[in-house]
DNA sequence: TTGTATGCGTTATCAC
DNA sequence: GTGATAACGCATACAA
């Protein structure tokens, strides 16, 4: 909290009004609703404004108005680029309909993301963004106390919030299961983020046990492992699940860059794929389509989520939209050589 | 600009004054120096803060107190990951310190720069976070106006607004090119991402140029590239770089993941790298440590200049550092098998 | 240690 | 079409 350097500089509105000549109401008007104030007044009241370099303080027009143009977003991580495009797509909407974004990550954390969801409503962000479908209790109270839209964009929870904006994990991890299946491979390994703190990674798991299951197979726990983030744990892991034996012929990298990471420990140990193993991957990030051979993955509809999310919000806070909501935004798997 | 669901829910201060049996000055400063309050009447307040589930207005608070707690950061591109090393470390300072952050991009364009900036200003920010270094008039007379402190991050430009934060794009270029010269290379080729509204493409050409300048080496326009960010566009480069008569013995690609591209593109050819050519990166992600080869590249001290930023501008905002500042954090050469 | 009066800069409301 | 007045919810300054 400090010093608000408005003194020497800051014009205020009735330094506006003095200069056109007009009280501060109608400056307020003209700025707002041009259309009600007449052609002449409006035009002294432009003019004044860049006279004195007027910049107008909403801080103090939500106070009034109750109202706000500032949008909270909380994302697991700012440094994973999967979310990057996600906020894009928030930010080009909110941007052309004249909102701010404020943003803080929640490290995966509920309680981090509940200090977080307490800053934004103090701040009266005008409605909340949750990459996170998991939450504290006491976050829950409070969004609901305060009133404030939210849209929750991870996945999709069994006891929404409110609204929601996502593709289904679950369904994208089976649909994945059944293609390798699909293409001829009978033992497929599942690799996941940790799933402790990470609703996205259970879902993924479920989504695999659920095609295992309807296919008729056996789940071996060999063939299920949980492994942090990054290009070297992809690597890890692929090392891991082949030096057992019985080993995967397909192995599915439910999360983050890990696939590549497996892909490029082939290339180092001259191993072909798919002919010593196959490899599929959980997202579109462009490495995956320029990689020796190029790893077949899902088409996740990441920028349309925070589009749509950002959409449905601003929907909502314009009365345009009602109830709450759940769109499922739905995958695509693309097929390439790694397969 | 919509409207703020406290008429419900929404405590106020003097409902938890009522609610302890105090005035709303005493909730106020048991809230906010609670040291200044005796123990009994803390423990009613904050008994009567739970009991009413009061969100304390920020808004309002900084109306009054002229002061505000948030900080506005425009970064070029939220797509891009290099910037999200960054955005993490000005937000970790920020949430220690109970600060928040609105974040907005300006696509590379001064002129959304500016409306970012002026949206920021209208907000009543504390502080600015820049990346870019090229900014419209009007950018610069509003933030003087304004008297709000600035920290520039992309590179070390020749005028600041006011504190930097930085390394020195051009000096990093240089090194490098030495480096290479130093391993050999005689026909070195540069390839930058679109110079027009860049400035650390720029600086980077430059110091690429000090560098064959320093070395006696004439300059040879075949040589220098600009391209689009990308993988692909890596690739690209490569191709268009190898097909004319003396191509380069290595190629120094100064900007995203281009390097990593043409890597790639090595591969599909069956090209050795560095027999067949040298290749050279600007930044320190973890793919290129990674690839087959790994490559060698610059690594860029991203997290740092966040922080530092943070801690630079909370500092000024405490009055605990008064004037301009200069920081540049350096650079460091990571030698790999690409070279 | 606590309370009262006043103002922060804007907008809602109602009068003209 | 324009203006006067009273909030918005809190903190500063001062008094008790």
């Amino acid at each position: 909290m400090h010093d608000l350097p408005d003194p020497p500089g800051g014009a205020r509105m009735r330094d506006v009004a003095r200069a056109a000549g007009v009280s501060a109401m109608t400056v307020s008007r003209a700025l707002r609703e041009p259309a009600r104030v007449s052609p002449e007044v409006r035009a002294r009241v432009e003019a004044a404004v860049r006279a004195v370099g007027y910049v107008p303080n909403r801080l103090a027009g939500s106070l009034s108005s109750r109202r706000s143009d500032v949008v909270g977003l909380v994302v697991p991580s700012l440094e994973n680029s999967l979310f990057a495009a996600t906020v894009k797509g928030i930010s080009d909407v909110l941007r052309r309909e004249g909102f701010q974004l404020m943003i803080a990550d929640s490290l995966y954390s509920p309680e981090a993301e509940e200090a977080a969801i307490r800053a934004f409503l103090e701040q009266r962000v005008a409605g909340l963004i949750l990459h996170d479908t998991l939450h504290t209790e006491a976050t829950a109270r409070m969004i609901r106390r305060a009133g404030v839209p939210v849209v929750e964009n991870g996945t999709v929870p069994a006891e929404p919030l409110d609204m929601v904006v996502s593709y289904s994990n679950r369904e994208a991890a089976k649909a994945m299961t059944r293609h390798l299946a699909r293409l001829g491979y009978r033992r497929v390994a599942l690799v996941t983020l940790p799933s402790a703190a990470n609703a996205r990674s259970r879902d993924r798991r479920a989504g695999f046990l659920d095609a295992l299951a309807e296919l008729g197979r056996p789940s071996d726990p060999r063939l299920l492992l949980e492994m942090p983030p990054g290009l070297a744990s992809g690597a890890e892991a692929l090392a891991r699940l082949t030096e057992g034996a019985e080993p995967p012929d397909a192995i599915f990298f439910a999360g983050d860059v890990l696939a590549a990471g497996a892909v490029l420990e082939c290339q180092r140990r001259g191993w072909a794929v798919p002919g010593k193993v196959a490899i599929a991957a959980f997202d579109n990030v462009d490495l995956l389509a320029q990689l020796n051979p190029p790893v077949t993955t899902l088409r996740l509809p990441r920028g349309e989520i925070g589009t749509r999310s950002a959409r449905m919000l601003l929907d909502r806070l314009a009365g345009r939209q009602s109830g709450p909501a759940v769109l499922d935004l739905g995958f695509e798997i693309i097929q390439r050589a790694s397969t």
